[in-house]
DNA sequence: GTGAAAGCGCTAACAA
DNA sequence: TTGTTAGCGCTTTCAC
């Protein structure tokens, strides 16, 4: 409407001093004079005088925006990452931008140029399913924004990582169902693609290869709620197992469903164990054991790998986060 | 690092044209002649010139930021409603920025001031619990920035609203309760504070009062999912009510919690009926009946709201999302 | 301690 | 059809 902005300009004139030494006394440079600071800064406070912030940055060429890509904001552990990452940058008087890439290379690609043509100050990344091709992020890192990826990080080096402790998630849980003495386990994992799945696959099976080598391990890439289900029913046809490993929520939900389907009693006729956040398995009963595994926490940690960058201090190319077992009650 | 933008300069420079005729070009501007055109876009293409934008946008006084302001992000309500403003806005060459109000005043108007200093084209707004005053959000319209609320919105008219058919959601949810035949109703709400807690309880209990005035129902405002489960625990010691009404999925996590501990089984035992965005219903076995709140449909319609007010059309202020009953077997 | 002036990269009115 | 020019609002160097 008629609103229109104040600027320098304008108190400059009121005043009757030059707009540089607004500016300054705004910023508190050393040169002006207290008195012409305090009559500066009131006229300020009662005009709601706000810095335009494109000229800013036209100015001095970057913002104060830290850009987060993700495959979807739908998933509890982004979510809890994000919050993290948020609640830190505020701190710092950064503001955050998210955006999606659904899990599609041509948006993640078209995603990163609205965020490089937003002049992020940096990017936090966790990569697609589709993503195979490094460069558009090394692209970033050579024109001087720093980019950390976290949880689906790169799998190639020259890259910032926060990961969580992916292979430790699954020995522990391969642990615990030894431990538990179940011989006759299902183990379902997500996207073959993924390096997450790949790494906790790995190191599961290589747990069972080298400490229980009697055990009998099926192992099954279902990837979404309605293919655990299905995958679970199939099974249970055949026959039981002792225990059910989830590598996702996603997983675990499917699971749940096809336990209910067949009337078995958890952990009577079957035990379950999942990697997780944390709210998804404490939704059953009993509350299913579960790995966690932080989003929070990483998040913390990958704004301070950021931090580092920015401030170009930061000499670590990989921070890994470690793993709890969160006992439940199905194991 | 070494890294230099490309500028308009740069390419008049090289072509050896003027940077208007480029400029002009490169958005394909009547004047200019198809071979020019041609050369610039090529040029343009294999030098990876990006337009700056805070040059256009200090220029032009405006950007392509759309903002959502909301509670928390955590939540799978907002979660859907933002991927769909995004998906939205994606296609209409908005950029979204998110922002959390953490339900806390000084939050959401510091807040605010971000998404002003980032010159947003128009904000998406939940309001938080402590929220009171209109004068930040009429401020912002005042000056040419329309807001939409949705889902919490303000309670005063002179706002575009878009809003869920809250009466109606829980008015489907008494009437489903009052014809299944039962008498003696548990019913928990949200914090009384709300304006969303307000309608639905409004409602329910006016339709209990004139559908149904032989039914007891007694009626709670626990707010999370701990206070759900111990108010639930201490109606239980005196008796088991015929069927459980929930307001959100926080209170259902609660109310869940607490009809395994009492080994009550759904729907023997007890009915259980609530409102929600469809997610956590299913986790339960039989599935949670329902009334369906859909974020992302309300997305949608927020969107759409938003784009008639940016592009001057829109005369409607506001607008209702119906609801849905969706049958678990737990009534 | 303060002011004048240049210029960040772009758009658009006006000139040619 | 293309070029010239004047700014958008700010920061900062240099001059006084």
């Amino acid at each position: 409407m008629g609103f229109q902005q104040n600027t320098l300009k304008k108190l400059s004139e009121i005043l009757g001093i030059s707009i540089s030494t607004v500016s300054r006394a705004l910023k508190d440079h050393p040169d002006i004079s207290a008195k012409t600071k305090e009559r500066v800064k009131e006229l300020a406070a009662t005009l709601d005088y706000e810095p335009n912030n494109f000229a800013v940055q036209l100015r001095t060429q970057q913002s104060n925006v830290l850009g987060i890509l993700v495959p979807t904001i739908r998933n509890y552990f982004y979510d809890f990452f994000i919050s993290a990452v948020e609640e830190e940058a505020v701190k710092h008087g950064y503001s955050i931008m998210i955006m999606q890439s659904l899990d599609k290379l041509s948006l993640e690609i078209s995603n990163i140029n609205v965020l490089r043509r937003n002049k992020i100050l940096g990017l936090f990344v966790s990569i697609s399913i589709e993503t195979e091709d490094m460069t558009p992020f090394r692209k970033l890192q050579e024109s001087g924004i720093p980019v950390v990826f976290f949880d689906r990080v790169a799998e190639v080096s020259g890259f910032r990582k926060v990961c969580l402790a992916d292979e430790k998630a699954a020995q522990i849980a391969a642990k615990s169902i030894i431990e538990k003495g179940k011989k006759n386990v299902l183990a379902l994992f997500g996207h073959p693609h993924l390096s997450i799945t790949k790494l906790r696959y790995a190191s599961f099976k290589n747990y069972f290869d080298i400490h229980a080598r009697d055990s009998k391990v099926t192992y099954f890439f279902p990837e979404q709620v309605e293919a655990s289900r299905e995958v679970c029913l199939d099974v249970f046809k055949t026959e039981i197992p002792d225990a059910v490993f989830c590598m996702g929520d996603m997983i675990l939900m499917g699971v749940m469903h096809a336990v209910h389907e067949a009337k078995l009693k958890v952990p009577e006729d079957i035990s379950i164990i999942g990697i997780s956040n944390g709210l998804i398995p404490t939704l059953y009963d009993p509350k299913i054991t579960y790995v966690e595994t932080s989003g929070f926490k990483l998040g913390k940690l990958a704004f301070k790998q950021m931090y580092a960058s920015l401030k170009g201090f930061n000499e670590i190319e990989e921070v890994i986060l470690d793993s709890v077992l969160v006992e439940g009650g199905s194991l």
